[in-house]
RNA sequence: GGGCGGAUAGCUCAGCGGUAGAGCAUCGGCUUUACACGCCGGGGGUCGCAGGUUCGAAACCUGCUCCGCCUACCA
């Protein structure tokens, strides 16, 4: 127990959080063990980017992940949330290019690979931490004693097992192949990781002259410096306008070669352009495709670089693609071979990572062969294995995996997986092995060298579910948390990542490695814009937890070259600065706009509320510890074992428990089905409304009393309740906000034998024995009257300290005995003096209405505007008019009540009858006042 | 081109077949000894538009209009 002066009137999130966080992992309760009998509750943690810096998106999933995780954990589940990071292959390496470029002027080339990495694992040494340090402030209760990095020993094995067991299948192969490339980035990239964008471009209309002929093939094209690389021309076989020149060749403009031309139904649509395709089958898709049709040559006229190469003219050479556009067009022009150009929207590929233009790209690439890998993992969705929440995402993962295309695996870096492929120099045998080879299996010599490329960051993440856990070693924690219960990530990742690991735990593992899969939502500002630097949106998670002035948010913004626009978008949206709101704030606004199918707008206005909430929490306990001094929790609890039939417990006491009861199932439901929006809605009415509002001011008069009629009995009841109540609803929302609710918690008077702290504490279940439907709607009737008072109160202007007195008149006998006997809740609610009598005095005063036949009268002699008061009147009765009127035509039409169901037409019922005497007793309360002087 | 979302109070969003809800904002009143990060009371919505199904629709169906996202080689 403490005394209130040792509390702040204010809570402050940044005194209680940093505390708790290292005595829970001191404590170990994180730590899952493989041994245990209890049944496991696995996920897997998204890996971050080691190098990366928490953003709202890692707050996101660390608050749905966290709440999901410590509500099993406190169900008595043997839970495991696996922490790590992932090597992010491009990202990281262009982040140590950079910094090296920036401070020695070296690119990696000049270090060679060998400096080079131990460069880019210094780096990671000294940066790798930080997120996993920004996740323990948001309170992740993952178990660090298993933390992951894709590029550790083991999980390097995973991936050389995995590669070398798909090429032995035939399932990883080697080819050349037409794939996407960026030039800045140098590397290969897979379809995925190519962001398609319709932007505005032109068309263009080239005139080919015909060999041995006047006659000039008019083909359209939107990249008209390609044509240095075209090998043909195509036309539909079907079309009378060219029926005559397939077969023969045109002379290819700029380049003094001639090329054939050819008929192809699948590349050329007759009605499209001008119904001539230049061919350029090493730089365009579809062009590839009909070029293997024909066996035409594929020539490369772009190199690596994204520069100009031969075979194009030597005029050409070394020009980027602009450049050689210009010029080509400047070319044509002159030859008079321009005949068209207008505007055109195209669609473009950029590098997902450095927005470069992407160019299809012809050279030799190591591919998985997916559709074998994606049939079970269809499989798998169709029988119910791995469900996915929200359920629409089914059909979009099923569309993807029945469309998809074998993965481009190789990528042209240094920082990665390097691909465990020899080969041979003396003989040019490729070797694909586990280990390293000592000698060639071909021809027995001693030198080979190991392909120079690593392997797609995704290859790794794809292995993440069951490499984490040692396979390919056949561990305890493989039997144990395999497969596991959820995952949860961004819908943004599904092809990415989900899919990846289906297929893969599925063909390694037997199983899917996830029970159901949780896709949430993407967190963007205010106004739905994505948050960005260069928009001056992005809300930084550690700002709202800690606090930050419109300075340090200015400079911050700044350093991360954020334009001057930006920098006014932050002035205007916190022109204060940020306030410190703490984890636990932070962690319930993101849950509570965490509602399914929807992007999350944070709306700083949000988290302010939510901030209120916490502080709420603070005060409403801090009220409690004033007035619980000498509770006996065990004597409680044994009270509340043996149930209420005969207890000496009083009507606000009853009811707050039986609401209890309600809330409990909410919560425990809402999380079952993933809906933390609800659980977080449920516990913010509970705590505040319920709670706060009506119980805690209910029991004040038995709490503060120095009086104790009752030899103190009412006052233990009282206290008993308030600390059951709280310590219940300290656990029930201890997965939504950790610190708050164990700082309480640890204060609160327990029960012998309590655990050490809320963490592993047992997480509410419903007691039906309390849930009590009597008790719930004898205290809507005096809250409806309170309320119904507190009005009177405020539209008559009775001041707040006076109490009023007030006649009450109720026909029913059954309304009449509960204000009779629990008049005590009306008077403390409406601070009121109540009398049950069969007639009103005589006077003047004002007339209020409840649930149809309760009357309360408040002679207010010289205190009522009884214009107001008519008016007042004449508003309702309007308004009871138009109910009745609506509910009577429903009960008119014959419809209604022959069809609808007998519960519902009994409502209806008692809904007009009700009004009806409402508006009587409405009725003659007006007629009293008179017509206005 | 295909697919999937969304359109509800001034703002951000719940609700998804039986009397329209929350937070913030707004208006009025409160030095009520837990909390002004508060308390009490109030105002505010033809639930995008048009049809349909139903006794009954914000919710289900159809079409339309906007706004997002994903996906696709029409040059």
């Amino acid at each position: 127990m403490t005394t209130t002066d040792e509390l702040p009137k204010a809570y402050d999130p940044t005194d209680v959080e940093p505390r708790w966080y290292r005595r829970w992992v001191e404590a170990g309760y994180f730590h899952a063990d493989a041994e245990s009998d209890a049944p496991p509750f696995t996920i897997v943690i998204p890996p971050p980017n080691v190098t990366g810096s928490l953003h709202m998106g890692h707050a996101l999933f660390v608050a749905i992940q966290d709440t999901l995780v410590r509500w099993r954990r406190m169900q008595g589940r043997n839970t495991l949330w696996l922490p790590g990071t992932d090597h992010a292959g491009i990202a990281t390496q262009t982040v140590v290019e950079r910094e090296l470029l920036r401070t020695e002027g070296k690119t990696r080339h000049d270090l060679g690979r060998d400096e080079f990495l131990r460069r880019v694992w210094s780096w990671k040494e000294q940066h790798g931490g930080r997120i996993n340090e920004q996740m323990k402030v948001m309170g992740a209760s993952l178990d660090w004693a298993r933390e992951r990095f894709t590029l550790d020993d083991g999980l390097s094995r995973a991936v050389r097992e995995v590669f070398v067991t798909l090429h032995e299948e035939g399932l990883i192969y080697r080819a050349r192949r037409l794939i996407n490339w960026c030039s800045r980035c140098r590397t290969a990239l897979s379809d995925l990781e190519v962001e398609q964008q319709d932007e505005a471009g032109s068309m263009w209309h080239l005139a080919y002259p015909v060999e041995g002929s006047d006659e000039r093939l008019v083909v359209a094209t939107t990249r008209p410096e390609t044509m240095l690389g075209d090998s043909a021309v195509a036309v539909h076989p079907d079309d009378p306008r060219w029926q005559h020149l397939i077969g023969r060749r045109a002379r290819l403009p700029l380049t003094g070669r001639t090329i054939p031309i050819i008929a192809d139904a699948e590349l050329v649509s007759m009605e499209f352009g001008t119904g001539a395709v230049k061919v350029t089958p090493a730089h365009d898709f579809g062009d590839f495709e009909t070029g293997l049709r024909h066996g035409l040559d594929q020539l490369t006229i772009l190199d690596l670089g994204g520069l100009v190469c031969a075979p194009a003219p030597e005029r050409y050479v070394g020009k980027t693609v602009a450049e050689a556009r210009a010029l080509v067009l400047a070319d044509l022009e002159a030859e008079g071979l321009l005949v068209e150009t207008k505007p055109h929207t195209i669609p473009l590929g950029r590098c997902q990572r450095c927005d470069t233009v992407v160019e299809p790209s012809l050279s030799m690439q190591w591919f998985v062969k997916i559709a074998p890998l994606a049939a079970p993992a269809i499989a798998a969705v169709e029988r119910g294995e791995t469900r996915f929440v929200p359920e629409m995402w089914t059909k979009t993962y099923m569309h993807w995996m029945t469309n998809i295309k074998d993965w481009c695996i190789s990528r042209q870096l240094w920082w990665g997986h390097r691909i465990p492929a020899w080969t041979c120099v003396g003989c040019g045998e490729l070797t694909v092995a586990r280990e390293a080879p000592t000698t060639c299996t071909k021809c027995g010599a001693g030198t080979l060298t190991q392909d120079e490329d690593v392997l797609d960051t995704w290859f790794s993440s794809a292995l993440w579910p069951f490499s984490t856990l040692g396979w390919p070693d056949k561990t305890r924690d493989l039997a144990t948390f395999y497969p596991s219960q959820v995952l949860e990530t961004g819908h943004d990742i599904l092809f990415f990542w989900v899919a990846r690991m289906m297929m893969m735990g599925i063909h390694f593992m037997g199983r899917s490695p996830f029970q159901t899969v949780f896709l949430h939502a993407l967190v963007v500002d205010e106004r739905g814009d994505k948050m960005s630097k260069t928009r001056g949106n992005v809300i930084d998670p550690l700002d709202v937890v800690h606090g930050a002035t419109l300075d340090a948010l200015l400079d911050k913004a700044k350093q991360g070259g954020a334009p001057a626009s930006a920098l006014a978008n932050v002035k205007q949206a916190f022109p204060e600065g940020i306030p410190a709101s703490g984890a636990d704030a932070l962690r319930f606004t993101l849950a509570a706009m965490a509602a399914q199918g929807r992007n999350i707008r944070l709306a700083p206005a949000r988290v302010e509320g939510y901030r209120h909430f916490v502080n709420k929490i603070w005060n409403a306990s801090r009220f409690a510890m004033m007035n619980l001094e000498g509770v006996d929790a065990d004597a409680f609890a044994a009270k509340l074992a043996a149930g209420p039939a005969g207890t000496d417990l009083a009507i606000a006491d009853r009811w707050i428990l039986s609401r209890l009861q309600r809330v409990t199932r909410e919560l425990n439901e809402a999380l079952e089905s993933f809906r933390l929006n609800d659980a977080a809605a449920a516990s913010y009415r509970f705590f505040w409304t319920e709670l706060c509002d009506w119980y805690i001011e209910l029991a004040k008069p038995a709490m503060q009393s120095d009086v104790e009629l009752d030899g103190g009995a009412r006052r233990r009841a009282a206290q008993g309740t308030l600390a059951h109540v709280l310590d219940s609803a300290m656990r029930l929302m201890h997965p939504l906000m950790p610190y708050i609710t164990e700082e309480i918690w640890q204060r609160l008077p327990r029960a012998v034998g309590a655990p050490a702290s809320i963490v592993i504490a047992r997480y509410p279940v419903v007691d039906a024995r309390w849930e009590d439907d009597a008790v719930e709607r004898a205290m809507a009737l005096l809250m409806e009257a309170s309320v119904a008072l507190r009005n009177v109160r405020a539209e008559a202007q009775v001041p707040g300290a006076q109490v009023m007195q007030v006649f009450v008149c109720v026909a029913d006998p059954e309304r009449r005995r509960v204000l009779e006997e629990h008049a005590g809740v009306v008077e403390r609610a409406a601070r009121a003096k109540l009398t049950v009598v069969d007639a009103f005095p005589a006077g003047a005063g004002t007339k209020a209405i409840v649930g149809g036949d309760v009357e309360l009268f408040v002679p207010l002699e010289g205190l009522i505007d009884f214009d107001a008061e008519r008016a007042r009147l004449d508003k309702e009765l309007a308004k009871m008019e138009k109910e009745i009127e609506g509910v009577e035509r429903k009960l008119g039409t014959a419809s209604f009540v022959e069809r609808a169901p007998a519960d519902i037409v009994e409502k209806e019922r008692a809904r007009l009858a009700e009004a009806v005497a409402r508006r009587e007793r409405l009725a003659a309360a007006r007629a009293a006042l008179g017509t206005a002087a």
